[in-house]
RNA sequence: GCGGGUGUGGUGUAGGGGUUAACACGUCUGGUUGUGGCCCAGAAGAUCAUGGGUUCAAGUCCCAUCACUCGCCCCA
């Protein structure tokens, strides 16, 4: 036997059991967006290695030279599979000119990213994410609408009890003066960092801040925070973005240890956790990032925004208990015996179809016990049963049998699609008793 | 890249050196000649992840590889 081939490594099927999670999520994230005002756009899920280097490459280098699946084209262009989004949003933004449009531009899009990282609970290879940016607008307004629109999907999906991590990382007016103090700070307690720490001051000083190393919390507590080493301007934003949280009644936690290793992310910076989905406990991760246009060669254009991951989503859902519902399968089956009662149940299959009743017909090479017909209809929740004999197709119709108890009727076939519709109009799902 | 755990029919598990690998669910068939669920009877389906080794004898012990999984790094 020839070797089977598998899945590869940090990919993931999604079968239908799992798939409703996909659609509810997907469903109430587009309903939400159109109602906050946001447009969907689709992205190309290749863009040249370039961008993600100059997007979210200073100070991140790690992910960028390691783990991004890039291609290398005949012509010596290197293409990227998108490790993230917002990169690829902002320069749609300015290839298409959209800084023209009336601002604020408010987006949103749904699809898979790509990431070679080791995998493990609530993180994959290839990972999905609802999306939303709002660029060309510095309100700090704006910073708590595309929050909103994060919360507004966990609730409207049945999650309870979730506050924000918030968080402002400063600009590049105080956000270097800070890092400074905070570096002093820990070169001052260098023997109580932890190897990977003391890497990660010399690397990106910021990320010491959310290490999980034993007695970090203790040193940090003391530590310089970002809150008292903003400026004028990122102190104002931080305030109105609370007090807005403030008027909506919205729950968060200012999380000084709350950073973000890429670099082009300003003032606000936030998160939502859900306990109990594994390490990464983040649904969605956001912030602004005003810094990001001119990195990748555009005009300074201020945006924020957030993603969340549908599978770490999908996750939360389980912790909480939250059951999507099935979609409700065809109601109708339609069994026969073969020869022309075959061929004449395909057709009554496509006319029931045709006028928006769901049906199954049986198939079977040859010729099949109507009781294992049954079995069939039964066992994936038809509510009723056409049968198509002989005698049917000689006296002009069907025998229905309906599967929840009842009577069984004959019905003629001229009437049988309005009976079918007054049959399934009350829309109750099949009980599968 | 580094560390821990786990690999037995489709799925979930049992079996922890000794003849034909067990159970549940699922699948299929039959119990009516044209009638589902529940029930009953039966059937198919596993070279026990792969490759080495130890042993008279290996799902069972050892090693390696691979995969999955959890964690670190990093991040949704």
């Amino acid at each position: 036997m020839t070797k089977q081939i598998q899945r590869v490594t940090g990919m993931q099927d999604v079968l239908p059991d799992e798939r409703r999670y996909w659609d509810a999520i997907t469903a109430a994230a587009e309903s939400l967006a159109r109602r906050f005002g946001f447009q969907r756009i689709d992205l190309p899920i290749i863009e040249f290695e370039e961008l993600f280097v100059r997007g979210v490459g200073q100070g991140s280098d790690f992910f960028v030279q390691k783990e991004m699946y890039t291609l290398a084209e005949a012509d010596g262009s290197r293409i990227t599979l998108r490790p993230e989004f917002t990169a690829g949003f902002m320069r749609a933004y300015i290839q298409n000119g959209l800084s023209n449009w009336t601002p604020p531009v408010k987006l949103y899009t749904i699809g898979p990213s790509f990431r070679r990282e080791r995998p493990q609970a609530g993180r994959l290879r290839q990972h999905s994410q609802f999306n939303a940016e709002i660029m060309g607008e510095d309100d700090p307004a704006a910073d708590v609408e595309v929050m909103m629109l994060a919360m507004s999907l966990y609730r409207e999906l049945g999650f309870k009890g979730l506050t924000f991590q918030l968080n402002s990382t400063g600009c590049p007016v105080c956000k270097p003066g800070y890092i400074e103090k905070l570096v002093a700070y820990l070169d001052q307690h260098r023997d109580r960092l932890a190897a990977i720490d003391k890497e990660r001051l010399t690397k990106n000083p910021l990320r010491v801040l959310d290490s999980k190393e034993p007695g970090m919390a203790e040193l940090l507590a003391d530590a310089p925070q970002i809150a008292d080493h903003l400026c004028d301007d990122c102190q104002e934003h931080f305030a109105d973005v609370r007090g807005l949280l403030d008027a909506l009644d919205q729950t968060y936690t200012i999380n000084f240890r709350l950073v973000r290793g890429i670099d082009y992310y300003t003032k606000t910076v936030f998160e939502v956790w859900q306990e109990g989905i594994g390490a990464q406990a983040a649904l969605c991760g956001g912030g602004r990032y005003d810094g990001l246009a001119e990195d990748i060669g555009g005009p300074a254009t201020p945006g924020v925004g957030f993603g969340s991951g549908i599978e770490r989503i999908v996750l939360g859902m389980k912790e909480q208990g939250v059951e999507p519902p099935a979609a409700p399968p065809p109601p109708v089956y339609l069994a026969h015996f073969g020869g022309a009662t075959k061929t004449a149940a395909a057709q009554l299959a496509f006319r029931l179809r045709a006028a928006g009743i769901g049906a199954r017909v049986a198939f079977a090479r040859r010729g099949r016990s109507l009781k294992s017909q049954m079995r069939e209809a039964d066992h994936h929740g038809a509510r009723f049963v056409l049968i198509i004999g002989e005698d049917e197709l000689a006296q002009g119709l069907v025998t229905v049998r309906p599967l929840a108890g009842g009577e069984q009727t004959r019905v003629p076939l001229a009437d049988l699609v309005p009976w079918l519709q007054e049959q399934t109009a009350g829309g109750r799902p099949p009980t599968a008793a």
